[in-house]
DNA sequence: ATATTTAGTTGACTGAGTCAACTAAATTAA
DNA sequence: TTAATTTAGTTGACTCAGTCAACTAAATAT
């Protein structure tokens, strides 16, 4: 594999990483931990999903996620429900409570990226979702990271 | 600002951040956390700096670096010597067995994003590596991030 | 039936990173 | 010049996000 590719797309990836520290900063101002938020999210997206479509979603350790889940059960931000299929496995759900949380945790993202974006120009802002759209596109084309 | 593009970006933001978590997981081989291994590559990268110089790049506390530092310096990683100009900064040099585990550190991250992209053709690499720069590019016109 | 795997929970722990208080040097203001 | 403020870096004390191992119970494979 050519070598300076490799350089390249790691330059991108350090440089990636602190942009995407900038913004989960905004984390701390609220009662959410990043890991957190990005449960949360997850749980909004799937509609339906188990504690086990969380951990392979998200590669987070099975026991750190039972005790989030707990303290978010315990806060009504969801509820469990034992699936049919599998006794051993609950269905996660979340509340109305957990959606409005949802809510202002996405306001707040959303405020804090546009904040980053704020004095781009739109027809830049609108290329580079075009590049990320790709990106995303080209590594979708794989499954090795899926693997690792 | 339109809402689907913030959330295109959002969406990449989130994948990304996925992706270098895999690609981070590699440093748990190594004795050098994600953050030391980014203090050691700053420092190689910029040559001559100071604390307050990695503070900015990387944004990360400065009681925690100055431990790191003092970490580093024990194990002979690198050299802290008076500035001339200032009293009160330190020089950080990079030792030569510094810069031995950081070509240990790149050999390993190449690796792990070798076998990352192992699947894909050399033209999606290129296209990939292409995109990147491009983001790069536009975010670099703004500097809203190095304020917030 | 028995063995193995999988889903999730719990106890015990660690260490990466934070916060506040401090020294000493540099800079600014009076 | 001197007093006040800011900046560079250090240190003590702490927290809590995340890990590891052992476990129960259900599901699946042999």
């Amino acid at each position: 594999m050519e070598k300076s590719i490799i350089n390249n797309i790691r330059a991108f990836n350090r440089y990636y990483t602190n942009l995407i520290g900038v913004l989960d900063q905004g984390y701390l101002e609220t009662q959410y931990t990043l890991t957190e938020a990005r449960i949360l999210f997850e749980i909004s997206q799937k509609g339906k999903i188990d504690t086990s479509g969380i951990i392979d979603a998200l590669l987070i350790d099975k026991s750190y996620l039972s005790r989030v889940l707990k303290k978010f059960e315990k806060n009504n931000l969801i509820t469990k429900s034992k699936s049919g299929k599998d006794a051993r496995a609950s269905q996660i759900l979340l509340t109305e409570k957990g959606l409005a949380e949802l809510r202002m945790l996405n306001i707040l993202a959303n405020k804090k990226l546009e904040g980053l974006l704020k004095d781009l120009h739109s027809t830049d802002i609108k290329q580079l979702a075009q590049h990320m759209n790709s990106i995303i596109k080209i590594l979708n084309k794989n499954t090795a990271y899926k693997k690792m």
